[in-house]
DNA sequence: GATGAATGAGGGTTCATTCAT
DNA sequence: TATGAATGAACCCTCATTCAT
């Protein structure tokens, strides 16, 4: 979304206006992005044509290839670069000290406003549907997504066993079940929402409380 | 490697061995669907080619077509028959009188012996992955399988918190919350098993842990 | 489905009612060539599929097959057959001293009769189609219908011009100016008569009063 | 015989000599709607392969969809294209004021020179074997070109009946009569030409000879 | 003979990729 | 660098023909 490198810095050229040629040719490139994202949550990986994704974008069909390999470096591209930005936040949590329950406010916060309520759901989905026979998409979201995300989770639920907030001590070997319901989500979502939608927030609120259900009114 | 060259054998039965027409015309189609559900489930609705479907199935191309009306009609044939005969078995579960946790036990093993451990898994992904393409498809499930699933689901839990075997009435608001571990491990498995297997039977275990942690040891 | 050999010849036996084997094949194969020309009538020869051909002779497809070697050769059956038996009454008419105008009249009714009133008019059109495809055909056409038809005008119009009756001898040159309006009438119609339909009894009335216009009335 | 190898030549050209793109498209176009006239020419629609138009029009098989929406758009384009521009022609000859013989005579050397001589007598045959299969061809020809030539006509002919040009006031009535034996040529020379060519020219002046046989010398 | 399920070559159409401008 | 016309391999579907019953 902005220059990489800006090199030059005086003059102003090209038809873009103010923008000089490798802040066009940037400009260009995020276009394409974009565009080819909102075709593949569309059709997936196969059904999308390149050619809507060079209208989409207001470039010319040859111009994708200038900026990518081919139709599944694009693809890769988009798909490995949508989630990594929020494993570093998750992955922070680890180091604050707070009561599980606000961690796990964050988290809800964090995944509806980041994932649900952007594209980011689509890529989900995408990884979900394409993963199986793009195998390096599967390696590097294990890689750099999902075994970075449930390790911080495992400290952050070990913790909150050894601090008495959690009884369930499974669920720190299996950090998965965190994430299950904001998994269901999206996939619900995605299929029914138009039946019978799903208020997420409602959901993964719900979910907290089972997790955190106290012995307390005994 | 078909037809042309076979000389036939024992005179007295074709290839099919001792079947009439009727039931080799049905081993055929049912030929058909076992491999059309195979390459489906490896390559999705768009990338699979009809080619490797009769090649897998041992026929000739143009033999699906005596069966299916064209591509999509075969695809749609197989995701709308594997998951509705669990339909019943699930929805039966709402008459029987045994405490919640036996049911909870009961679901988990149809579950995995049904779904985990046969080519169902594949038609759930299948689903994620298509049925927004596919509107038709997201809208039979909805209709057929999950709403009615769902609403079977809601009963038991409701009669569950009724008897104080569930302290969390959400979870009677929002049955999703039940299915979403499964859903996760068929989606886990799918894409990270060669990297690290989930145990869904383990997973699924510790989840009915978590839904029924009594008020007991304090 | 039937014994197979039936030496006899007496009985009558089969789903045809009173026909005996022989006969039953022979309505068949009629059947066939009914079926045949209707569609290859309405759609030419590359259009016409022997599955809608069989399920109009209420055969099966493979019975087509003992009847006739290929879908060729069935068309071509069918374009031969029919105008031939025309050629002998219209050869028959160099024989018969009447008027010149009683012949063409007779010729009119014929052409209206047993070619514009039947299904003849089609396989006119047929011919012009497929002709250039089928040079068989096309030759067929020539020797043993075309030819002898102009042969056979060609005296007749040379003894009318003799007698007198027709001033124009460039018509024993060119008998098809002769044919020319019927030919125009088959092709206007299955083309245009949906839109202005036309008359063809009047045409060619029409057509000879011009031919025979006699000095008359000075 | 494509692509592949050229390595082009003089540096400042194409291999379309001294054309711009929009020319080279434009000629490209030209070149298919030639290839494809021969090929629906010799073959008839079904039994034209697109492989075969491409492959005389010196292009990709890809390429006649850059002009065309499929196949039957390009046939409909070259069978509305053909004659057309000579409907003007034949309209005008109504404004002028000469004997009826020196019009005739003029539209008999317009049909000789731009329909017999050129791929013009093709379309003819084309519209004849393919109308009743398009119908959108026969009406468009009726409403286009047909309709027009026969109003056009009545009116020459009702005026050279006022004249005592001609005493056959049908032919005033149906003016098809007129054009009968030009298309008794085309088909004719179609079919036949190899076995007795039909000289046109001939035919046709012997046509008009008849039409306008006048009461002269008794 | 009669059947019709099965075959598989063939053709229309699409679309990722290239390359002359 | 950007363009988009051109390419041609690939794939769905049809249908003439075959052959086991």
């Amino acid at each position: 979304m902005s220059g990489k490198l800006r090199k030059s810095g005086t003059a102003s050229a090209g038809r873009g206006g103010g923008k000089d040629r490798a802040a066009q040719s940037a400009a260009r490139r995020e276009a394409i992005l974009k565009a080819a994202l909102a075709e593949f949550s569309a059709g997936g990986f196969a059904a999308t044509r390149l050619d809507d994704v060079a209208r989409r974008a207001g470039v010319a069909k040859g111009t994708i290839y200038l900026h990518f390999a081919d139709k599944e470096a694009l693809f890769q591209e988009i798909v490995r670069s949508m989630l990594t930005p929020l494993v570093g936040h998750l992955e922070n949590l680890r180091n604050i000290d707070v009561p599980f329950r606000a961690i796990a406010e964050q988290i809800v916060n964090l995944f509806v406003s980041e994932v649900l309520e952007t594209d980011r759901k689509n890529i989900i989905r995408l990884i979900v549907a394409e993963g199986p026979r793009f195998p390096k998409i599967a390696e590097f979201h294990y890689r750099e997504v999902v075994s970075r995300v449930m390790a911080a989770m495992q400290v952050i639920l070990q913790r909150a066993v050894e601090r008495g907030e959690i009884r369930h001590k499974a669920l720190a070997q299996f950090p998965q079940l965190l994430f299950a319901p904001a998994l269901m989500t999206v996939i619900w979502n995605s299929l029914f929402e138009q039946f019978s939608p799903l208020d997420a927030r409602a959901v993964l609120r719900a979910h907290i409380d089972i997790l955190l259900s106290e012995r307390t009114k005994p």
